[in-house]
DNA sequence: CAGCATCCATAACAGCCGCTTATGCTCTGG
DNA sequence: CCAGAGCATAAGCGGCTGTTATGGATGCTG
């Protein structure tokens, strides 16, 4: 049973007559007629009696308008709900995105999504790249917000990657370290002292640093976490090298940070898989995180 | 937003892959495909995202899953329940009667269609024949049984009389009425006595009748009911023309029944709008009281 | 009571939708 | 590295789905 003519027929009930639904309709009363027959030539039975001065229902054609009635209600609820989420007066983005954005870019986002379009909800999920890209391959998230060292971060056919700007990476020492006085730092300076590096990708553009600068880093402490990472800095126990948006989101008093072009430049940006651009909410929270 | 297409996205959905989707409609994989795209312009946005080895559903795709499930369900209530119409296993059928066909004709006929198709209800009112055409008229009902003394008792255009047998009229005189022990009794031989007739059609009949048989009979008593009428004549008050069907339906000990051929015959027969002969559980009612 | 308006059905026709075939690309897995 | 599977696009053609034209039936109306 076509779908289409259960909403002709239906519209033949409403008006009470074929030439009725036809001008409801903007069509031509034959051009309704001939619907009509064939409905009722794949049901098998007539569903109205045609009459002069417009026609009237069978009892199965009573009952059938009950499920025309509720089709129609389903195609304009569909309507409704998808014009929602095109103008986003509704919808949900899952984000993940790496903790020192998820402090700082992500929930001034966020906010500026939320002051635009309320109902749209944001899902987040703190995830250092590797994890988040598995997130989206996975389906779980439908947005990422990623860093890298220069490289592509995007691996996985299917994923594509924007870079949104670069942000300076800083040396960091403690407050009482000797090195934090000197008038030009360099990495040379600090070849001796114990060093301590973040996640994979953080720990190799360390490496890669030293290695440029000419020696090899005795690497004394692991940890992603920026929090940790300074207060070990803190009291002498290592320096390191951190992302200005780590030291944006938090900064020890008793630490004492270098920027410098030599210290390199990370890069972060989004990754989503192809085609997600085109859902209205995920484009939006996009646009946020782009401004 | 063509439904059509709905049931399309909802098969690609299932299959979670357009290709699969094509192989359970029977179609080509561009097909689908093509009516993919025309779906998601027509929304203003993506519903899955193409990978390899299959789609997988956005936000608005699985928002627009719900209703196109919801869709699917009316589209097949409503072709099992007209199934169920079509195959008699339900149905409805209100049915006019006329009194004495409505305690004959009519309870043979329903329990004949009951047996056959236990689920078809059938509504009956009883009501003499021009009561029982406007019913028919004003969509009360959808078949009546009617009696007419020979014309067409139909004169509104859209509905179909069809005789289906015709009856002897009887002529009813009390038990001990003299009249009730002649050999051959003729209509003149009463043209003295008190009359009895019914509604407008049967005194019509009566009347002419009379009037061929050369008197005007005295009209004494008035009444449709054939029990009233037989009691009256049972008393002596009257005597009256009665169809076979009324006596079948009731007699009264004490009345004298002779049936000749100058008393005429009353025809019965069914009236039902046009095309309702196309609703199965009309025809099947139709069939049962033709049998 | 004729005449007109309304309603429906049917026939014939034309355009475009919609499906097919053909082809190329990407990604996956052995 | 080469099938195999999945998807997109282009091009073509058949048939569905509209149209116009016409006729019959009913009902209102002057």
């Amino acid at each position: 049973m076509d779908p289409k003519r259960l909403l002709i027929f239906r519209a033949v009930a409403r008006a009470g007559s074929i030439s009725g639904a036809a001008r409801d309709l903007g069509w031509t009363q034959p051009a309704v007629s001939q619907h009509l027959r064939a409905l009722e030539r794949s049901v098998g039975c007539a569903l109205l009696l045609r009459g002069a001065g417009g026609v009237e229902l069978t009892e199965p054609g009573r009952v059938l308008l009950v499920r025309a009635d509720a089709l129609a209600v389903q195609l304009h609820m569909a309507e409704e709900e998808l014009a929602d989420l095109s103008a986003l007066r509704r919808g949900r983005v899952r984000l993940a995105a790496y903790p020192s954005a998820a402090a700082t870019l992500v929930p001034r986002a966020i906010a500026g999504l939320r002051s635009r379009h309320p109902d749209i909800d944001v899902e987040l999920t703190e995830a250092e790249p590797p994890e988040a890209l598995d997130l989206l391959n996975a389906g779980d998230v439908d947005l990422a917000v990623v860093f890298s060292y220069g490289d592509d971060p995007v691996d996985t056919p299917g994923l594509r990657w924007t870079p949104l700007a670069g942000e300076p990476v800083a040396l960091v020492v403690g407050a009482d370290h000797a090195a934090g006085r000197r008038k030009r730092l360099t990495l040379r300076d600090l070849a001796d002292e114990p060093w301590i590096v973040g996640c994979a990708r953080c720990r190799a553009h360390t490496l890669l640093l030293c290695a440029d600068a000419g020696f090899e880093p005795r690497v004394r402490h692991i940890s992603d976490d920026y929090v940790v990472v300074q207060n070990l800095v803190a009291v002498g126990l290592g320096v390191t090298l951190l992302p200005r948006s780590a030291l944006e989101a938090y900064r020890h008093p008793d630490v004492t940070v270098r920027e410098h072009a030599s210290f390199g430049t990370r890069t972060y940006g989004i990754v989503h898989r192809e085609g997600a651009e085109q859902v209205p909410a995920t484009a939006a929270l996009v646009r946020e995180l782009s401004a």
